[in-house]
DNA sequence: ATACATACC
DNA sequence: TACTGGTATGTAT
């Protein structure tokens, strides 16, 4: 539609400025009067001409695209169909109907927080935010066009009478308290999506809820005003249902009593959501809607149906996702916005249905991650458990401000937000390595300027002392000219824990232990059944880490094996874990102990590398903090597996295979067929897959999802490279697998990766790991590979620390333990420079923290 | 690793 | 007069 105005209306009309009514509450609006005003009210703005700007680079984009798609082949599409076919079949196996998982989303929340407390403005059109931007409108106001993102000088030319509310974060973010302590009811593992919004997984509770008394699903109405509080509430979306029972559920009772009116709930899941919406209400005096479906990309589909204060359930089959997602608008699914809409749109792509129908085409078109999100678009198919909330990435803070061209402006400036960043910083306990500076010019054009150093950094002086350095880059290179700025900021990422944390102990168990039940990402710990016999693991293939990184390393893989672009060889790294490395590592080191110096840090180098790789995939490689600790626990599987595949055989290959579910021999050399045997066992044995797990554990559920997602990637990648390869390869190619010489040839089979240390299969052997002699575990240092004479994890974890750090870290020479920082050295010419260059600013002598604000050098301490 | 773009609320 | 701020992630180099 928009290409359409855009065709018409000519160069001038801006889809990416174009009123987006997306939203709930903006149907029928009369989008050309609404875009004329926008477009009048915006045009010859430098905002304006930056958008035209970014638009023709979209443009651009699209046009690219489009020559790529002319130059496809017939062949080359029929190829790619059979290739995307297949996946579908592979993906369409991973479907998982059996969670209930729900969406919810207050409705127009700051501005229902600010008409409940102010209800003068019940009945008029408002906005919350500013004249130069809105957070949030209320659904009056949205029948002008007036909505969330939109500056409040333009919403005000749509609807002049309009009312806006400067932002009160404190008030939502209690409102926010409010309703998360409802949310917990129903889910104590919800994960919040921002102050509004959340994910839960209603399965348990549903499950519990069938043997709930009564009395356990009644809830009051609001008790202290009125008793008929209900109506008078708060946000007025004049022709929508009230989530009060009108009309009761099935199985929902409205009732009377001395006390004053209350509801009974039904056991069933609409009951049960609309129980929650009730009790926020109650609580609040605010709606909320929800969506409930199989998967969250659904059930957030699903929240916005019956927006406001509705809710809307997605039945969990088949063919009911199948027919919901067909007339599904591409836009309506997170994560694809304007740009990609209007690709698609390009392609003819404006439906989910048509999305399935091109998956041959966006295949040559667009990247694997891409192409594997529509997939799974197409197929209705998301996460069917709601990931753990990770840890943070980065922390940030910007400011924007009228144009501020004065260098010393720019530095003060630089260092206050520094000293905001610190401070949030601080309060979460939080050191990172790259500092990025970002900068927009007057003409809205944006630019970032990172730095890496060798060493987390923290404190303000630390920070500003690179984002100052950034920044002084900037200005010079723009001088004479003044870099005219309208907005700064500073953003710390790459981040280290803050060591000792230790979350070592839960991991160490499961893995020496692998008759017990663990709740970490290991499949192990995932699927097994405390059994006790079962510690002779012939387990030849090891299935993935159970991380998102792990997705992502098969997505990648996957499609150039299928091409056969690469004789098997991606530009990934090879993966060989970092244990095994570090081994290896050491080996060597230990054999050439007599060559000098120069040799040895050459050698060093090469591992800080190479460690610095793995922790692309493994996210970080401290050894001392948690990440590297799942780096362990991959490697622990590592050495089962090498285990497996060398104590059956003697170096021939044994004939049968035994499933890490059922543990039951499978008789078959037949990766596919074992896979396949897995598969089977883990459907089954996934029904109530957190039974066995620790409560408290943070690792399970998306663990899980995650493992299913690779499971489904990796079998799906290795299908179609077994096909290709047999035919030249045939029946080699399962021999190489298990054939510890050959491990080279399993460089990108991370998940098939047969691992011997080193090729040394009599030290992988003498570390079997489980006494199952009911005296507690045979704790084995991964690191020196020797017994520890203890039981105690404690004093065994701390061992393996000092493990870590003396044979790995230590061994890499200076390196680590004592980082140059050229950065320290670069800050002294700088400092020496700047100095130079700004006569107005004398080197200053002064002490730190005596300088006054607003001169230069001040900051050239 | 860096820069820039897209996306979400 | 006036077009955000915080975080994550994808894409390209």
């Amino acid at each position: 539609m928009e290409n359409e105005a855009a065709s018409t209306k000519g160069e001038g009309f801006l889809s990416r400025m174009a009123l987006n009514d997306n939203k709930a509450g903006m149907e029928g609006l009369n989008r050309d009067k609404i875009n004329k005003i926008i477009m009048e009210t915006s045009k010859g703005s430098r905002f304006y001409e930056n958008e035209l700007k970014r638009e023709q680079q979209v443009n651009q984009r699209i046009e690219k695209m489009m020559l790529q798609k002319a130059q496809i082949t017939e062949q080359q599409l029929k190829k790619a169909q059979a290739q995307v076919e297949r996946m579908a079949t592979e993906l369409e196996r991973s479907r998982d109907l059996s969670r209930v998982i729900v969406h919810v989303d207050m409705d127009a929340f700051y501005a229902a927080v600010e008409m409940r407390d102010c209800p003068e403005l019940k009945d008029k059109p408002m906005a919350v935010g500013s004249m130069s931007m809105l957070s949030t409108s209320n659904y009056h106001a949205r029948k002008y066009g007036v909505r969330a993102a939109m500056p409040g000088f333009i919403a005000k030319k749509l609807c002049p009478n309009l009312v806006i509310v400067p932002t009160n974060f404190d008030k939502y973010r209690a409102v926010s308290d409010e309703i998360r302590e409802i949310f917990a009811d129903y889910d104590p593992h919800f994960q919040p999506v921002s102050l509004d919004e959340a994910y839960l997984d209603f399965t348990d509770h549903l499950e519990q809820r069938q043997s709930w008394p009564e009395s356990s699903r009644t809830h009051r109405f609001r008790a202290s005003t009125e008793p008929e509080v209900k109506d008078l509430s708060p946000v007025l979306f004049e022709d929508s249902p009230s989530s009060s029972p009108c009309l009761l559920g099935s199985d929902g009772v409205a009732a009377t009593a001395g006390g004053g009116a209350f509801e009974v709930f039904g056991t069933s899941v609409e009951e049960a959501v609309r129980e929650m919406r009730f009790r926020i209400e109650q609580k609040t005096m605010l709606t909320a809607s929800a969506g409930i479906a199989p998967n969250m990309m659904l059930a957030k589909v699903c929240s916005d149906k019956n927006k406001p204060n509705g809710q809307y359930r997605l039945p969990p089959t088949r063919e009911a996702v199948m027919d919901f997602v067909q007339n599904l608008p591409v836009r309506k699914v997170s994560g694809i916005g304007k740009v990609s809409e209007k690709m698609l749109n390009a392609l003819g792509i404006s439906s989910c249905s048509h999305l399935g129908q091109q998956m041959a085409l966006l295949s040559l078109l667009f990247s694997d991650t891409s192409l594997h999100h529509f997939m799974q678009v197409s197929l209705g198919l998301g996460s069917s458990y709601i990931p753990r909330h990770e840890e943070r990435k980065s922390m940030s803070t910007e400011r924007t401000f009228k144009e501020l061209s004065k260098v010393e402006e720019q530095f003060s400036l630089c260092r206050d937000l520094c000293e905001d960043l610190a401070e949030d910083m601080k309060k979460e306990d939080l050191k990172g390595k790259t500092v990025t500076l970002k900068l927009k010019n007057v003409n809205f054009e944006v630019k970032t300027r990172a730095l890496t150093l060798p060493h987390a950094v923290a404190t303000v002086d630390e920070i500003f002392a690179v984002a100052k350095d950034l920044l002084k880059v900037e200005i010079e290179n723009e001088s004479p000219q003044p870099l005219r700025l309208r907005l700064m900021g500073v953003r710390i990422s790459a981040f280290v824990s803050p060591d000792d944390k230790k979350p070592l102990q839960r991991s160490i168990i499961g893995f020496l232990q692998p008759g017990k039940t663990d709740s970490s990402g290991s499949v192990q710990g995932m699927h097994q059944k405390p059994e006790k016999d079962h510690h002779v693991q012939t387990w030849t293939l090891a299935r993935p880490p159970l991380t998102q990184k792990c997705q992502k390393q098969e997505e990648v893989s996957w499609r150039s094996k299928l091409r056969g672009l690469e004789g098997g060889q991606t530009s990934e790294e090879p993966q060989q874990s970092f244990f095994q490395r570090a081994h290896a590592k050491r080996l060597q080191l230990q054999a050439a102990n007599a060559i000098p110096q120069e040799e040895g840090h050459r050698e060093n180098d090469s591992v800080i590398e190479s460690i610095g790789s793995h922790a692309q995939n493994c996210v970080e490689s401290s050894a001392k903090n948690r990440k590297s600790i799942d780096l362990l626990e991959n490697d622990f599987v590592s050495c089962e597996e090498a285990q497996a595949s060398t104590s059956g055989c003697g170096g021939t290959v044994s004939e049968s295979l035994t499933c890490p579910v059922c543990f039951r021999q499978v008789e078959t050399t037949d990766l596919n067929v074992f896979n396949g045997h897995i598969d089977q066992c883990l459907s089954e044995s996934s029904r109530k897959p957190n039974q066995s797990t620790d409560p408290n554990s943070e690792l399970d559920l998306d663990s899980e999802n995650d493992h299913k997602e690779c499971q489904v990637a990796e079998k799906w990648r290795e299908e179609c490279e077994v096909e290709e390869e047999r035919v030249k390869n045939s029946e080699e190619l399962e021999l190489k697998r298990i054939d510890p010489q050959n491990q080279r040839s399993l460089k990108n089979d991370s998940h098939q990766k047969v691992v011997s240390i080193n090729g040394d299969d009599k030290t992988v052997t003498s570390q079997q790991p489980q006494s199952c002699n009911g005296r507690g575990p045979v704790l084995i240092c991964p690191v020196c590979q020797l017994t520890q004479d203890t039981d105690d994890l404690a004093i065994f974890n701390h061992h393996v620390d000092l493990c870590l750090n003396q044979e790995v870290l230590h061994e890499l020479g200076g390196q680590t333990s004592c980082p140059i920082n050229p950065l320290s050295v670069t800050n002294g010419k700088a400092i020496g420079e700047c100095v130079q260059n700004s006569p107005s600013s004398p080197p200053s002598k002064r002490a730190k923290g005596i300088a006054p604000h607003n001169t230069i050098d001040k900051f050239f301490r």
